[in-house]
DNA sequence: GCCAACGTTGGC
DNA sequence: GCCAACGTTGGC
């Protein structure tokens, strides 16, 4: 099966990719939109996800790998909803800015473009390579 | 700080 | 099951 790629969205001044790589290992929950949820509920061990900071920055930062698949969000105290664990897999060389992203007009399809909103958004192969390339990075194995 | 977009809730 | 009202997100 081949692996699937996503992007989760954060503001930095709640959990940041530093404090991802510091903790090298980090719990995705909170999230409390339904169509999130069920993004996060397809994910499988091994996929990458764009690691997006919004707010101030509003840049895509990093590439973080699900290492483990979801299970109840140990924060919601009402409702059904999930949580995945992440690891930090390779910080991009340059961000990529949402203002490039729009600009570039292969990516004009991105979910982060066309559903701003949406926090955990899946991403296409392709999308995920040109982000890639934006940022001048190349993931090593 | 504003406000458009959009998701959720609840009355009918 | 529809839809108006309301709340939240996040780009600007």
């Amino acid at each position: 099966m081949a692996r699937r790629y996503w992007l989760l969205k954060t503001e930095p001044e709640e959990y940041s990719w530093d404090r991802l790589v510091s903790d090298k290992r980090g719990t995705w929950d909170g999230v409390r939109n339904f169509s999130a949820r069920n993004h996060m509920r397809l994910m499988k061990q091994g996929d990458y996800a764009l690691f997006y900071h919004t707010g101030k920055a509003k840049e895509v930062v990093g590439v973080a790998e699900i290492v483990r698949e979801h299970y109840p969000d140990p924060t919601a105290t009402q409702g059904d909803f999930s949580a995945v664990d992440v690891r930090p897999v390779q910080a991009l060389s340059a961000p990529v800015t949402l203002q490039r992203v729009k600009a570039e007009p292969s990516l004009s399809e991105m979910v982060l473009v066309r559903r701003a909103r949406l926090s955990v958004q899946p991403v296409l192969a392709t999308e995920f390579k040109k982000i890639l390339s934006m940022g001048k990075t190349k993931l090593t194995p």
